[in-house]
RNA sequence: GCCCAGGUGGUGGAAUUGGUAGACACGUUGGACUUAAAAUCCAAUGGCCAUAAACGGUCGUGGGGGUUCAAGUCCCCCUCUGGGUACCA
């Protein structure tokens, strides 16, 4: 009565596949449940034990609402541009196609190897452009509504890549990836408006089931604040310069004012003999790594113009000088500074010996800003007043006086949506010769991409795609003009936007997905990934969602109801696995030592799925043990010959199937399996049980060792596969209990217990606690005050 | 700096609304089986004190305080760890 898990699942693997066992169609007959994984990009190293952690949550998920009666989507498929395998292509010269492809045979075999439920008919891979032909038709969709546009922007260039990158992929002045230096340097993009829907991206979260930490982080991105823009005129110039504040309350506290060093009025005002001075600061800033330029606790720098403004409130002159720690990209580029009231102005003014004007009582502005909540001073019509209403006045006020208005800021910018790359999704864009631009049409889709020899960038900064002749210059049979296509490519988020609406109708050649499946599949119900993908994928794809949703093209609001985040899987040195420090575990090495079943049961019961927790083989073989006993016990038919179950049995039985059941619908695996355990343990104490209740138990196990329980199932002589049965139900009836053994605590300490029949009133208790000799002892003559007794829980005797 | 999460035995972790802290598992120790080992099975296993043994006592959920009959759980202060973020006006 060995345990074969080799054999056991390499044949139910067999079954699964050759029955279609989870083939899934549009049944408007069954509730549907639409679970989803964030899906991997296939890379050369194949799968790590992080990944199944994830789809093991998943694929218990899917079994256990299969047998709930649900018809279940839960596809699986590939992120499969990026920029390791065109890295690997240039250094290989092999074909990036050539290579995903062969890493995605390692992934789907290991994948397959662990026994999930996915409908493998549905797969989809971003790189194929039956893929990305739709990824393109979006785009003509984004652009057509006038999201899409180019823009000479200051970007991100990565030298030693040849790209350009967004701001969020670039961490501390070095790419995300690789960890190479970036510069900025001007170049055109192709950017999305995703800042026209801030606002609704930051209301709609409000109604996910998503964890309040991702929804925060999202809120914080979007970042968005209420304030005021307010207009300064520049002494001796007819020009004005606009700034944003959320403290107009302190305009009296205004001591002077700074540009950014991009703003375009610094060269107009500079005066002649600080034009040079000026000039070097603002080379200097360029040269400046976004490192260098971020960095909080250096000390601020900046260069007087030479020219002043007009405080409007008061009509001082006050002087505008040019600095760094003024963002061009947020608000107007300029500020007014009240460094009594702003930690950053205080900072400057203390460095340049500016004044600084208290307005708000409070605080010792000797030793730093005071940014709290005060009574205003200095501030004439506003004296008196605190912070809010001093804020709304002087609102008002602008209003009134035609000098400001009110004016909302976003954190979030437009998203910067080209890169300079070959593997990805080509624009449907051509560029004729005299400057305009046509997005293509529905019938000219997609725009694949051509062969090319060398996948090295052009080095120009555009993409190897502006190389290849042939592909480039064409002459549009629509009007017959010369043109030339977009060397740009997208970047890898794209195909990451929309892959869940493609897995809702994965093979439709007439559509990107029809309304039938949409309407029916979506949205998401359970969506599980890690937490690298809090913000900008989830807030990307929520951006496209939304336009979609206004077009109709799609009908809910939002593409992911509920969202959960696995947490990372350390190595058992509790480290972050890596290749360098050697600590990286295969699965590949835990399937074939201990089986696909002990794999996805450890990752369940290391803990809570949300926590970061170090791998341990000694635990893996914990797991392993108890699938061995569970097995040795229930395929042995001497063991299933009891004819009516045990009470004790029973009890313990339909603990299990509520415990198991509730804990998955909780996401609470580890404690699911631990339940099962206990309930195992139990079994081989009874020594023999009904195969009744063999069966139930197997059931319970199958969403989470669904190899193993198909074999019992078939053992126990029922046709397979077990994943069709329905999930057991359990009955109060056998939970019940009449007598409880009642903790007695005397002032809180847990002196002796008692057994008690729950049916006693609390007269009842209370006399039989204390005629006990042991609550005589704890009492040892005084008198009781009271005694308190929670049914079912706990008895405390307060003397 | 700010935001978020967390700190429970030797280890991973349990503890549903405040009600028996340490479920389950690993590890360790002892025993059975074996020529022996592995595997398996059985038993013990938070610290300290006490005891021939049994019954026990006492401390204990990062530290300190508080609320409560009762606190891992609630409140206040401190501390440490992990993650995120970066001059956002």
């Amino acid at each position: 009565m060995e345990y074969k898990f080799g054999e056991i699942e390499k044949k139910w693997q067999k079954y699964w596949d050759e029955n279609k066992t989870f083939k899934v169609e549009v049944d408007h007959s069954k509730p549907k449940f639409f679970i989803l994984d964030m899906f991997p990009y296939p890379s050369g190293s194949g799968l790590h034990v992080g990944h199944p952690e994830g789809y093991t949550a998943t694929d218990i998920v899917g079994r256990f609402k299969l047998m709930k009666g649900y018809n279940v989507l839960h596809p699986m498929g590939w992120d499969s541009f990026g920029l390791p395998t065109e890295n690997y292509a240039i250094k290989t010269g092999i074909h990036p196609n050539i290579i995903t492809k062969k890493n995605i045979q390692v992934f789907k075999r290991q994948l397959k190897s662990l026994g999930f439920a996915y409908d493998w008919d549905r797969e989809i891979s971003t790189s194929d452009k039956k893929y990305y032909k739709w990824t393109q038709w979006i785009f003509t969709k984004l652009y057509n509504k006038g999201l899409a546009y180019e823009d000479e922007i200051q970007v991100n260039w990565c030298p030693e890549l040849k790209i350009v990158m967004a701001n969020e992929e670039v961490v501390n002045g070095k790419s995300e990836l690789g960890g190479y230096t970036v510069i900025r340097k001007p170049m055109k993009q192709w950017m999305l408006k995703i800042t026209e829907y801030a606002d609704r991206l930051l209301e709609d979260l409000d109604e996910l089931d998503w964890p309040d930490n991702i929804k925060e982080m999202q809120r914080n991105w979007i970042g968005k604040s209420e304030g005021a823009n307010v207009k300064f005129k520049i002494a001796d110039h007819n020009q004005t310069i606009d700034v944003f504040t959320t403290r107009s309350d302190t305009l009296f506290g205004a001591t002077y004012m700074v540009l950014a060093p991009e703003h375009e009025l610094v060269t107009k005002i500079t005066t002649a003999e600080n034009r040079k001075k000026v000039n070097e600061y603002i080379q200097k800033a360029a040269g400046k790594s976004d490192l260098e330029r971020t960095d909080l606790a250096k000390e601020k720098t900046g260069v007087f113009t030479g020219a002043c403004a007009i405080n409007p409130v008061n009509n001082k002159k006050i002087p505008i000088w040019v600095a760094d720690y003024v963002l061009i990209s947020y608000g107007s580029g300029a500020i007014m500074a009240v460094p009594a009231h702003d930690q950053r102005d205080w900072e400057f003014a203390r460095h340049f010996d500016l004044p600084v004007i208290p307005v708000l009582e409070g605080g010792d502005i000797e030793k730093e800003a005071f940014v709290e909540d005060g009574i205003h001073i200095n501030s004439g019509f506003l004296d008196g007043l605190g912070k809010e209403d001093a804020v709304n006045k002087m609102n008002s006020w602008l209003i009134e006086n035609k000098l400001g208005k009110k004016e909302i800021n976003y954190k979030l910018r437009d998203w910067v949506f080209s890169r300079q790359r070959y593997w990805g999704e080509p624009f449907p864009i051509l560029k004729y010769e005299d400057g305009t631009v046509r997005c293509l049409d529905d019938d000219e889709l997609p725009v694949t991409l051509p062969e090319v020899e060398k996948y090295e960038p052009s080095g120009t900064g555009e993409s190897p795609l502006a190389n290849i002749d042939s592909w480039l210059n064409v002459t549009d049979p629509k009007t017959g003009k010369k043109a030339r296509r977009e060397t740009n490519t997208m970047p890898q988020w794209a195909g990451s936007c929309w892959y869940y609406l493609r897995f809702c109708d994965p093979g439709n050649d007439e559509k990107a997905w029809s309304d039938e499946a949409e309407k029916y599949w979506m949205p998401v119900d359970l969506y599980i990934g890690g937490v690298e993908h809090a913000v900008l994928h989830l807030l990307y794809a929520r951006f496209w969602h939304k336009v979609l949703y206004d077009l109709g093209l799609v009908s809910t609001k939002e593409p992911f109801k509920k969202l959960v985040n696995q947490g990372l899987i350390l190595g058992e040195d509790g480290e972050k696995m890596s290749k360098s420090r050697g600590n990286v575990i295969n699965p590949d090495h835990v399937v074939n030592n201990y089986g696909a079943d002990s794999l996805r049961l450890y990752e369940m019961f290391m803990g809570p799925l949300e926590k970061v927790k170090p791998w341990s083989e000694k635990g893996v073989k914990g797991v392993f043990n108890f699938l061995v006993r569970a097995y040795k016990f229930f395929a042995n038919p001497d063991h299933l010959t009891k004819e009516t179950e045990d009470p004790e049995t029973l009890k313990v039985l339909h603990q299990t199937i509520r415990k198991v059941e509730n804990d998955i619908e909780g996401l609470r695996f580890n404690t699911a399996i631990s339940q099962m355990m206990i309930f195992t343990n139990h079994c081989m104490k009874a020594g023999t049980v009904t195969r009744n209740t063999a069966e139930i138990f197997t059931k319970l196990l199958s969403p989470f060792a669904p190899h193993l329980a198909e074999e019992l199932w078939q053992i126990f002589g029922n046709r397979p596969s077990i994943a069709y049965e329905e999930f057991p139900v359990y009955n109060e009836e056998f939970l019940k209990e009449d007598i409880f053994e009642y903790p007695v605590s005397f002032n809180g300490k847990l002196r002796f217990k008692i057994e008690l029949a729950l049916s006693l009133e609390k007269e009842e208790i209370e006399a039989a606690v204390l005629s006990d000799e042991r609550a005589v002892r704890w009492l040892d003559g005084k008198k009781q005050k009271k005694i308190i007794i929670v049914h079912k829980k706990i008895i405390n005797v307060v003397v």
